[in-house]
RNA sequence: GCCCGGAUGGUGGAAUGGUAGACACGAAGGACUUAAAAUCCUUUGGCUUCACGGCUGUGCGGGUUCAAGUCCCGCUUCGGGUACCA
């Protein structure tokens, strides 16, 4: 019988199916071991060879674990939502689940051709709603749960309330985006709306404004993980930054979590030192400067720039390019600054008349405030502020938007013609004037600030504005204590080096420190900046910035510095603001060199008249109290110091950033949220899932709303309130609005319009969110899905997640480093929290597969013919490289027929083949071939492959055939370098296949594919059945075995074993060759050597394994058997071959007693004949013997 | 820039500080065959020698050691991660 791969892995593939093999339980008698491999995005193109590579080395542990006498669990799945499958739909109009289903329906099949130990059972679908529903119910409890800074754990919103309730916001420890205080008064006096909106800063899942990464051609927004270099990972897009209201996890609270767990698990330190720098800890200080002048001066207090800061100006070094503005900043006191919109006159005359307008608003004016104050608009409004020489009703300062609430009155044509004049005069003045009558006010004060809303983010920004201080109104004496800049730096020994400030251009101290005369010049840097995407901000360093016109103290020197303004300081990092110290950071160097500004050096010696000096050694000087310490010790003695001053505190900054986990697409998990008066409220649990809407286009509303804009009904009905009757809804009656508002918000708004604005009825329906997650939603607790995926009550029962725990072994490639190991880390300590899982960490162990690169093959047209010339005499022609399908060659040699039949262009091609080597011509000259044009990709490649191929040297044996050249490159269709798993399959089996990626190399490295060496593998399969079969018959010995066959085959035990424990796997495919050659040498056919070997070999090659053990007489699986253990008695060796070396160059071999001791061992070799002819006549100095080992003479 | 990996024959790759190149591919020669495929045997880092053998050899330059691919120092170079992170 011959070794018929075909037939045997077809029978057992369905011997398995069919006695449920590898179906799992949970069983208590054993101990458990869960290996789990990355589910696969389920894309068009099916596997390729690359990716069974990480799948077979888990299939080996599962098997070999499982011989063991573990209970393993190994499942599969798929991670089914994603880009791709929408973009195809978009282009296609074919829905994601249809075609998802068919990529999944391709992907098992081509997964069960491979023979892999999958529970099948447990499969999971992240696109399912049974699955889906588990994302969203952990994301409801997010929503329901912030996190406690002290007890780095997550509590419950309600626990929070209480806090709230009792104490105010004095002494919470809590993560959140923008500090607030307020006392519990302040809190009880607040609305239901205030108090949700103060929640949704501290909620682990909330909802925000923020910078985000806006892609426009994906037409979405992407977390920080899924852009690199400015564009997006997936497809390469151009990203840019964008303020947008989204969901967002609080990933950040858990950073330090995040990073102590990473000491807990037994992965890579290479990978364990990407997370930790995604993580980025920096332990520093932050310190408060102060802008000098304190702003604003003039409503009675001095201002008060004496002579003190005029000494310390004059103390510091001169500042070059800076003369002359500090006075000009001083004049920027006197004329309109900041929230003053009017002259000092008139401010003072309008301000009495304003405040008792205040307190007698009119009800529309009342509506209207409640909803503007609580900045549902996003921007900030006063209210009765004067502005020239009147006093509107509603001003965003910020945006120069005035809102006027009109009464009856103003129908009239008097006052109409005194209101357009008002207008004239305030738009002059660069505002916008909005009016809503105060019956529109009244009916739909919702339509009303959203309609305020979409005007107000067509308005261009204008710089000079409102401070940030919260009360609506100018503060009665301008307080005088001034504005505060918090920097943060990790060496706040360098403080006396200070020369001076920057700030990022989207900081909020940006508005604070812009003086009237440098505005213009200001904005023009903003608007330039913001211009530029984040890719040429990179791509482009030459400095660039602004001064900003004012000036700020040093805490602790009490030196004057200009504050800047320049885009190399990041708004996003610590307090988008540093204190720059050019002496001794490379960045503040080339500022200050290209601004002119000072540079003070602080360590004794140093040289900072070209570069500065970074390095965190040395011992300081022009440092006050730090003269004469180390670096070390200053920064230190800095922290303190500044510490018992209160001029600032030590402080941790980590550069893990909240995930934005909104995105603005249709193939994603819909959140389980509706809204209320515009704020964000969670579904009842009982009401999940939240099934995905169907749509008639994958593609944004008409508005720029996301599809789900388009789902019919996309409504959330109360119980409670529930309608009569399904789609009785009243057309709305709706205020006119200006034609050109167009609406840009998160809601759904014909949804919104379709729930009747009419009194007493609103709330009836609630729009649904209509943003869906991101693709990390679905993968960041699949693992634990897979303990128990039939669960409708639970994600994971207690008993299950007891049992199974975490995943000991979890494989898959690095490039989710940053993004799904963060994520589903995340996401587990935070059921952790809640008590929801037993082990802090998911993954105990982890290994990253390498990738397989694609292999391509060339030939080289000659130039204008359809004539190919073969790759060693290519360089006699002007030729052109194309790429030829890899399948058609082997081991390069080209197959003509095939080539010819491959495209109907090449039907009537010509060779030129090799001649034989010894005629080949010398030299290389001609060497420019003809790269081929057009994509890019394969241009960016063309000089490696010209080296590759020059630099091979005419092989032997190949006269009279097509050799074509080859390059490593990215496996990819475009390239006809793909290698279908099912090819290999069908020509060679699984079980080669499987043993041949493994014996590619290391399982960690990457390496390109190349079939090449297949045949070696195939041909030890074949050998070692031929161990078994003789002319088709059966021939095993129930003979006894040698000491010999014994040894063979314990080596070959103790090898495998540990090779498998250290997932050297390629090492032990080549131990299974070196013992089957060795049977095969000595003719062993013994089943007690046969057994043992084929079990040995079961996880490696389960269907032959499967077959000869079968053959053997076994009755069951050999998944069941028990793996054997080596004896090391069989192992003893009675002779060792020592290597006589002489000053370490190895002469001869001499053979000797393996208990011989040291001395006997030297004297035998010495006394031998070669020693003492290698010796000629020497004494040697030393001897050296390594017992068992080598000798070694030194002469 | 910073961090992490690599660099060994024509190729993929082996080698707890102890005979560098296991195993495999490819190649050469041979056996079987009308022939091919398959299979089996021999050789295969380079230089040198009829041969025995000798010399040399793990990216480069130093060092430690009786002994270095392996450890240390300094480079070159390739790959990956990350990036004005203060």
């Amino acid at each position: 019988m011959e070794y018929n791969f075909g037939v045997i892995e077809q029978k057992w593939q369905q011997i398995w199916k069919k006695n449920e093999t590898y179906k799992t339980d949970i069983n208590p008698q054993k101990p458990k071991y869960y290996v789990l491999d990355m589910f696969p995005y389920p894309s068009g193109a099916g596997l390729h060879v690359g990716h069974p590579l990480g799948y077979i080395a888990s299939d080996i542990y599962s098997r070999y674990k499982r011989l063991q006498g573990f209970n393993v669990l190994h499942p599969m799945g798929y991670d089914a939502y994603g880009l791709p499958a929408e973009q195809y739909a978009i282009q296609t109009g074919q829905h994601p689940a249809v075609t998802t289903k068919i990529n999944i329906a391709r992907y098992r099949e081509q997964l069960e051709k491979i023979g892999f130990c999958y529970d099948w059972d447990r499969e999971i679908r992240t696109c399912e709603p049974d699955y889906y529903k588990w994302t969203q119910w952990a994301f409801i409890q997010m929503f329901n749960h912030y996190f406690d800074t002290k007890l780095q754990k997550a509590q419950t919103i309600e626990s929070l309330i209480k806090v709230f309730e009792t104490n105010g916001s004095k002494g919470i420890q809590a993560t959140c985006t923008e500090e607030l205080t307020f006392t519990a008064e302040e809190w009880d006096a607040k609305t239901e709306r205030e108090q949700q909106e103060i929640l949704l800063n501290y909620r682990i899942a909330y909802l925000a404004d923020l910078k985000v990464n806006w892609c426009p051609v994906l037409g979405t927004v992407l977390a920080n993980d899924e852009v690199s270099e400015g564009v997006s990972v997936r497809g390469g897009h151009p990203v840019e930054q964008r303020v947008m209201r989204q969901w967002s996890l609080r990933v950040s609270a858990y950073a330090q979590r995040l990073l102590d767990g990473l000491n807990t698990v037994d992965w890579t330190e290479s990978l364990k030192e990407t997370q930790k720098n995604w993580i980025g800890r920096s332990e520093g200080a932050e310190l408060k400067f102060y802008p000098t002048p304190a702003l604003p001066k003039w409503e009675g207090e001095s201002v008060d720039l004496d002579s003190q800061n005029l000494e310390n100006t004059l103390a510091s070094p001169p500042l070059e390019g800076t003369e002359g503005r500090l006075s000009s900043s001083l004049e920027g006191t006197e004329g309109r600054f900041r929230y003053y919109t009017t002259n000092k006159l008139d401010w003072n005359l309008l301000h009495d008349h304003a405040k008792a307008m205040h307190n007698e608003p009119t009800e529309p004016e009342s509506i209207l405030w409640e909803m503007l104050r609580t900045k549902k608009t996003g921007y900030k409004f006063r209210r009765q502020h004067p502005v020239d020489q009147f006093i509107p009703d509603f001003v965003c300062l910020e945006k120069k938007l005035i809102v006027e609430v009109d009464g009856d009155y103003h129908l009239s044509e008097e006052q109409i013609e005194l209101d357009n004049a008002r207008t004239e005069i305030l738009e002059n003045l660069g505002y916008k004037i909005i009016r809503f009558s105060n019956k529109d006010v009244k009916s739909s004060p919702q339509y009303v600030v959203e309609k305020i809303k979409s005007i107000i983010l067509n308005l261009d920004v204008s710089l000079i504005s409102e401070t940030s201080n919260q009360n609506a109104v100018p503060p009665p004496s301008g307080g005088g204590q001034g504005e505060v800049i918090s920097v943060f730096t990790t060496r706040a020994d360098t403080i006396y080096g200070v020369t001076f400030m920057v700030l990022a251009p989207e900081s909020d101290y940006v508005k604070i420190c812009t003086t009237p005369e440098q505005a213009a010049e200001v904005k023009e840097y903003i608007s330039a900046t913001k211009k530029r995407t984040e890719r040429e901000r990179i791509a482009d360093r030459r400095v660039t910035g602004v001064f900003s016109g004012s000036y700020a103290i040093n805490p602790v020197s009490g030196t004057e510095i200009p504050i800047w303004i320049s885009d190399y300081v990041l708004a996003g990092y610590g307090t988008g603001a540093i204190m720059a110290v050019p002496a001794h950071d490379n960045r503040d160097y080339a500022f200050a060199k290209h601004f002119n500004l000072p540079i003070i050096p602080l360590i004794e010696g140093c040289d900072v008249s070209d570069e500065s000096l970074d390095a965190k050694e040395g011992i300081m000087m022009n440092s006050g109290f730090l003269n004469g310490m180390t670096v070390k010790e200053a920064i230190e003695a800095a922290k303190i110091y500044i510490t018992e001053k209160g001029i600032g505190h030590v402080k941790v900054n980590y550069r893990l950033r909240d995930a934005i986990f909104s995105r603005q697409r249709y193939w994603g998990e819909p959140f389980p949220v509706y809204y209320k008066d515009g704020l964000p409220y969670m579904l009842d649990e009982s009401r999940l899932p939240l099934e995905l809407p169907e749509v008639d286009k994958f593609l944004p509303t008409e508005k720029g709303e996301p599809p789900l804009g388009r789902a019919k009904n996309w409504n959330y009905t109360p119980p409670q309130i529930a309608p009569k009757r399904e789609g009785d809804h009243p057309t709305p009656t709706l205020p006119k609005g200006d034609g050109d508002c167009t609406f840009q918000t998160l809601q759904n708004v014909e949804n919104t319009l379709s729930s009747p604005p009419l009194e007493g009825t609103e709330g009836r329906f609630y729009p649904l969110e209509l943003n869906t997650m991101p693709g990390f939603a679905g993968s960041s607790a699949y693992y634990l899905r897979y303990m128990d995926p039939k669960n409708d009550k639970a994600l994971v029962s207690p008993e299950a997640n007891q049992y199974w725990r975490n995943v000991d072994l979890y494989i898959g490639g690095t490039e989710h480093a940053t993004g799904h190991l963060i994520y589903s880390r995340f996401w587990n300590k935070f059921l952790y929290d809640l008590g929801l899982v037993c082990e802090d960490e998911p993954f105990k162990k982890l290994i990253n597969q390498g990738m397989i690169q694609g292999r391509s093959n060339f030939v080289y047209r000659i130039k204008d013919t359809n004539t190919f010339v073969s790759l060693h005499l290519k360089n006699k022609y002007e030729t052109t490289q194309i790429h030829v399908d890899v399948n058609i060659v082997s081991n390069d040699i080209l197959d003509i027929e095939k080539f010819k039949n491959w495209r109907p262009e090449f039907e009537n091609a010509e060779f030129i083949l090799e001649y034989p080597a010894s005629t080949l011509p010398k030299g290389k000259e001609n060497h420019a071939s003809t790269l081929p044009k057009g994509d890019g990709e394969s241009v960016d490649l063309g000089s490696q492959n010209v080296e590759n191929t020059l630099s091979s040297p005419p092989l032997e044996g190949t006269e009279g055939r097509y050799i074509c050249g080859w390059a490593v490159e990215k496996m990819s269709k475009s390239m006809y370098n793909v290698v279908n798993p099912d090819d290999i399959v069908e020509k060679y089996g699984a079980d080669t296949l499987r043993l041949y990626e493994m014996f590619l190399g290391p399982l960690e490295q990457s390496k390109p594919w190349d079939t090449n060496g297949i045949d070696g593998v195939h041909r030890f399969l074949k050998k070692l059945w031929g161990l078994f079969y003789k002319d088709g018959n059966l021939q095993v010995s129930e003979a006894e075995p040698t000491a010999d066959e014994l040894k063979i085959l314990h080596k070959t035990i103790k090898k495998i074993t540990f090779d498998i424990e250290n997932f050297s796997y390629n090492t032990s495919v080549s131990a299974f060759m070196i013992c089957v050659n060795e049977l095969f040498t000595i003719k062993c056919n013994k089943k007690t050597i046969l057994e043992p070997l084929v079990i040995l070999l079961a996880p490696f090659a389960p269907h032959i394994a499967e077959e000869l053990y079968q053959a053997l007489g076994n009755q069951n699986t050999v998944c069941d058997a028990q793996f054997p253990v080596c004896n090391e008695t069989y192992l003893v060796e009675n002779s060792v071959k020592y290597p006589i070396s002489f000053n370490g160059k190895v002469r001869f071999i001499l053979e000797l007693p393996a208990d011989m001791h040291r001395e006997e061992v030297e004297k035998t070799a010495m006394a031998n004949d070669q020693t003492i002819k290698q010796l000629a006549g020497a004494t040697p100095k030393k001897i050296i013997v390594v017992q068992g080992k080598i000798v070694n003479i030194v002469m």
